[in-house]
DNA sequence: CCTCCACAGGAAGCGCAGGAGT
DNA sequence: ACTCCTGCGCTTCCTGTGGAGG
């Protein structure tokens, strides 16, 4: 038996993990000077006793628009001033009413909020900000929001309530196509200002790895050329620098599990392929239940597919493992049937297939020539294998629940 | 050319849980 | 605490679409 002692002297690489993780905010961000004064431009009239311009910012995930907002915001709290902000993530506070809640939370830390109503809520935060503050709410996420169009209405329109102090909205988002589903009077409102965060390219991806590594990481320890792999490895399908980090602190792991001193190419790799099954199985095991039956179907049918081509052509070739919609649709009926779950219609489960091709897991094609009627092609963009162990196990936790 | 096939995806409606209004 | 309302997940029904086959 280990004791906590052996544990804690246990070598390591490490010399700060937290510099990996993904909510650490490094003092200085390479390659977002521009987008941090930018923000810092559009928050300082606050700090002037005026109301700031809302803003919009998005991008893809992992460009840095979460971090570099926060290291504005950080600075910006550093001013004495009577203006405060209050960041959230709209994942947790998902509605108008929980929006405003928090808002009012921050704002009265005395309050009791629960069994409140929208409006009385409301009212305190006037109160509160019409004693002269100027409030800036951060919005992370807001496209999670259900009542998006009626939360900004709230928002701006108590601007022309207030005669003293203001509120401004700080939106972020990372999908890019969602200002068009925005209706007209809250897009005009949110996009007073508004910027956009490129992915990092392959160069700057090597140069934050670097940077990170250095501080993460005891002096040497680190091959250069493992940095260069893992920015490649990031930059290649994403440039996502989250995707980077992870790989990053999984190779260290690896490296002290093996107990050797050094990160190279090897640890890199092995790290790539336990990150992606890492977010393979984080990805499928929450996902509703009737999708992750759709997926095992799927993945069932391309292995059976794939035996049969291999026995019958004897090429390894797998341009044909392709599954039409309906196929894909009677081994559903079944797979459900084996796991007593009532099957959804057809209908429902097309919808299903629009999920799973968003979140990256599967690809479709419209058949083109050579197919009889119009249907969709599918692929799965997971080993088949692991995608049957991830749902197999998940649904045997299931029901030995029940 | 027309018809049929094998689907895609829009529209309408239904039952339910939870939140708002009283 | 009560009803009322609304959003959500889902089904049913329907029209549209692109190629195969006669």
């Amino acid at each position: 038996m280990k004791s906590f002692s052996d544990l804690l002297n246990k070598p390591t690489v490490f010399s700060d993990r937290n510099v990996l993780s993904p909510h650490y905010v490094p003092g200085t961000l390479p390659f977002r000077d521009t987008e941090i004064e930018k923000i810092m431009a559009s928050v300082v009239p606050a700090l002037k006793n005026e109301r700031p311009h809302n803003m919009f910012v998005y991008g893809k995930t992992g460009t840095g628009k979460t971090c570099s907002v926060k290291h504005v915001l950080i600075k910006f709290s550093e001013h004495k001033s009577n203006a405060k902000h209050v960041f959230m993530n709209c994942r947790m506070y998902n509605s108008r009413y929980r929006v405003i809640q928090k808002i009012a939370k921050e704002l009265l830390p005395t309050l009791d909020s629960m069994g409140f109503g929208l409006a009385m809520l409301y009212e305190k935060v006037m109160e509160e900000v019409g004693k002269g503050t100027h409030l800036i709410v951060v919005l992370d996420e807001v496209d999670m929001v259900k009542d998006l169009d009626d939360l900004l209405y709230t928002l701006t329109r108590a601007n022309d309530e207030l005669k003293a102090g203001s509120i401004s909205i700080l939106g972020i988002t990372n999908r890019v196509n969602f200002k068009d589903q925005l209706g007209t009077r809250s897009k005009s409102s949110l996009c007073e200002n508004e910027m956009v965060f490129a992915p990092y390219t392959a160069t700057q991806l090597q140069s934050i790895v670097r940077q990170r590594a250095k501080m993460g990481f005891k002096p040497g320890v680190v091959d250069d050329s493992a940095i260069n792999l893992s920015a490649a490895l990031t930059a290649n399908d994403s440039g996502d620098a989250r995707y980077a980090l992870k790989l990053l602190l999984k190779a260290g792991e690896i490296a002290d599990d093996r107990g050797i001193n050094k990160i190279t190419d090897k640890e890199v790799e092995d790290a790539r392929r336990s990150v992606d099954t890492d977010i393979a199985f984080e990805a499928i095991s929450t996902l509703p239940d009737h999708q992750q039956l759709v997926l095992l179907a799927i993945a069932n049918l391309a292995l059976d597919k794939g035996k049969n081509t291999r026995l019958t052509t004897g090429t390894s070739d797998e341009e044909d493992s392709f599954l039409t919609s309906g196929e894909v649709y009677e081994g559903y009926c079944t797979v459900a049937r084996k796991h007593r779950k009532p099957r959804r219609s057809a209908r429902w489960y097309r919808e299903y297939l629009n999920d799973l091709e968003m979140l990256g897991l599967i690809t479709t094609v419209e058949s083109g020539a050579g197919m009889r009627g119009r249907t969709r092609l599918i692929r799965i963009g997971y080993p088949p294998t692991d995608v049957q162990k991830i749902v197999e196990k998940n649904f045997s936790i299931i029901e030995s629940k029940n």
